[in-house]
Formats: structure tokens, C-alpha cells, sequence
DNA sequence: CCGGCAAGCAAGTAGGTACTTGCATACTCG
DNA sequence: CGAGTATGCAAGTACCTACTTGCTTGCCGG
């Protein structure tokens, strides 16, 4: 029964290197250190054991929440972007061969779907809290300014690895969208502390 | 000679639905109308005819550029999002195992990085250009604004297959990304038509 | 001590894959 | 007409892949 958790994990670690078509029975067993047959016994077929590798998980994207009381959006909205970095980080070479397979494996469609839509809904609920606490404008496009964020972020983590120096210093990150972000939804400086930053401008 | 495009198309075309493994050359043969062999004696091996099939092209992402003198950045802006947007979704299939595929083959990572870097500096080059005309914000993150909104034209062809439902509709999308972009970089009506909108909210 | 169970090992099956070889057929250009 | 060239076809090679079978070994609880 140990063996199971062991070819789970490096399943996962084949897969996430080699893609569906990469990830040989023989190379998950070598990585296992189990017999190839242990893995048709315990799974019984290949299709199988990357199901499970795919198969929803409590913990597969628990971050820390947004709070349901906003009080320094910046702050509060920097830390969430962060800790999904983060998590998406690691989770980004299963995701990006995930995403490569949609059409031909359902399961991966749910996986490489699950995040973005659990980041996008927490988002867009917390920006209407935001909202009703009056720390940000009433009349915006939250649903597209919260599409930008989280494609902010998948950019991010999915294309950093690859075109490194086009993006913001990898500790600035999340700070950087959230300000930007924050100009959007009109919950920047110049906007909550009003009275100051207008009467620079008029 | 006939026989060496029609291939490359073929190919193309299996290889944006199957990906590198899943691109059998029996597959490309017939999809293409002509002898497997053909294909090796035109090619030499599987792989030389996928590296062709990656190769950069002229014409691989050519849209209109951005004007030299910016006069109306949204109205400018919104039709290069959308020539984009356009450009990408027909390559989508592509940049999507591609990208899976960066680690293995070398000529998948400069397709798969091309685009976006591309547009990046195009789009940096030109919010200069529309701060040197007064027309936003000097003092904004240009690199970061240009990184946020190259991520949602990336994300939404990326992810719009697969979770519609969270994007904005298809026709508005350009536009809506750039009233938000414009907000980030200060270029929205409440900056440009200054006094009026000030005095509303002052 | 013994029955059951998890796991290893060796070998095999059936099919797929990239790639090769040898030969036949056309079509084109000088 | 005749040589070169492009292509098709049939068959074959060497290897890999998922998966199976039969047998052995070791461990653990009753």
C-alpha cells in the first residue's frame, strides 16, 4: 500500500516533465523505484493512474482567502497574488502540459481549468466588497479588470520561465499588478485619499 | 516540389491537434495526401519537419503596427488588441503544445516565446511615444502596465476555449481591455477631458 | 507455523513508430 | 527518345509501449 503514494508522486513528476504521451509506464516505475507491474496492479492502466494524478484535491489550490471584510485592498489584494504565484509556480509544468491536452483528456480540462476559475470568482467577489466599503469606484468593468489580474498572474507564472527579462523583478511581482490593478478599480492612493490628490490635479 | 508544402501544411495542422509525440508521421502522410516515404525524402526525419514547421516566417505574427504619432491611444489601441487577438486565436493551437513542449525541443521555445515578446515591445514603444504626446501619465509602471495587458490578450486566447463563460463577450473584449489598460496608464477620459471629470468628483 | 497478501522478476504479446530499401511508374526537359 | 527527377507502393527493420502471465519471495497477523 506505500506503493501507491510513490507512483502517485512520480507519475505526477513525469508527467509534469514529459507530458501524457512522455510519460512512460517504465519511466514512472524507474522514478518510483517499483516494479512496472506494481503500477498496472495497483492502477490498471496507464489512463488510469494519470487520472488520479489529475483527480481533484482538497489542497490542490488552497491559498489563504481574501477577507471578507476589506480594509487595505492593496495590501490584502498583494498577499492573495502572491501566495497564488507562488502555488501556481509550482503547479506550472503540470498545468502547461495539461493545457496542451484538453481536447483529448477530460480530466486534464478540469484540472487546468480549476484554478483560474477559483482565482477569478474569489477576486471578483472580494472587488464587490471592496466596492460596497466605498474603497473603490462604483461604476467599473470589475469582471474584465479581474480577467486582467488573473491573466496577469497566469502570464506570469507561465511565461516568466520563458521570456524572463520582459517581466517585473520576481519579488515586485505581485505588488506591481496590484497597483496597476488598483488604478483600474480606482482604489489607488489618489483615489482614497481624495480630497489631497485632487486638488493637486485642479 | 508540389508535394513540400502541401506536407508542411499537413503537418501544421496534426501538429496543432496532436502535439510533437502525438504527430505520427503515418498521420501527417495522410493528411496530407501523399506517401509516407515522400515525406522522409523530403524531410530527412520527423523532427527536421517539425523544426520546418516552426521555423520564424515572415508573415508568422504580422499585424498592423501601432502608429508612430499616437493621436487617440484607445481608439488605437482597441484595433491592435483586436488585429491580436485575431492573429493569436488562429495560432492558439500551436502556441498551446508548443509551449508544453519548450523544454524538448528548442525550436518550440522561440515559436512559443515570439508573439508575446513582440508585442510587448511594440506596445512598450508606443505608450512612450503617448506619454511623450502628454497623452498619459508620466510617472506610471509602463513595463508592468504593457506585461498586465499583453497577459489578457495571452490569457484570453488561452483560456477563453476553455472557461468562456468568465471573459468578457468576444466582440467587446479588445475594447474592454483597453478602457482598463487606459485607467492603469492614465489615459482614460477622466485624464484627457481633465477639468470636467475633476470638478465632477472634487 | 502457516495462510494470505503485496511486491518483485522474467518473459511474452500485440501493436505502434520512425525510418529504410528496392522497385515500378510517371512526367519533364534537353 | 532518353535521362533525370519526383512520387508511389510493398515490405521490412529495430525499437518502444501498454499490458499480461506465471512464478517466486518476503512479511505480517492469527
Amino acid at each position: 500500500m506505500i506503493s501507491r503514494e510513490r507512483i502517485l508522486e512520480a507519475a505526477a513528476r513525469v508527467y509534469a516533465k514529459h507530458g501524457f504521451r512522455g510519460a512512460t509506464t517504465r519511466l514512472i516505475a524507474i522514478e518510483a523505484g517499483v516494479n512496472e507491474v506494481t503500477l498496472f496492479r495497483t492502477f490498471g492502466s496507464k489512463g488510469a493512474l494519470l487520472e488520479a494524478v489529475l483527480a481533484p484535491s482538497d489542497e490542490q489550490f488552497s491559498i489563504p482567502a481574501l477577507p471578507v471584510t476589506p480594509l487595505d485592498p492593496s495590501v490584502e489584494l498583494t498577499a492573495y497574488v502572491a501566495a497564488a504565484l507562488e502555488k501556481l509556480r509550482a503547479m506550472r509544468p503540470l498545468l502547461v502540459h495539461a493545457t496542451s491536452e484538453v481536447d483529448e483528456r477530460p480530466e486534464a480540462a478540469r484540472f487546468a481549468c480549476e484554478c483560474r476559475h477559483h482565482a477569478h470568482d474569489e477576486l471578483r467577489a472580494y472587488i464587490h466588497r471592496v466596492q460596497a466599503a466605498g474603497l473603490a469606484s462604483p461604476d467599473i468593468d470589475v469582471n474584465t479588470a479581474v480577467v486582467m489580474l488573473v491573466s496577469a498572474i497566469m502570464g506570469d507564472v507561465m511565461g516568466r520561465p520563458m521570456v524572463a527579462n520582459t517581466y517585473p523583478p520576481l519579488e515586485e511581482a505581485a505588488s506591481r499588478y496590484v497597483r496597476c490593478f488598483a488604478r483600474i478599480i480606482g482604489a489607488d492612493s489618489a483615489t482614497t485619499t481624495r480630497k489631497k490628490s485632487r486638488t493637486r490635479i485642479a
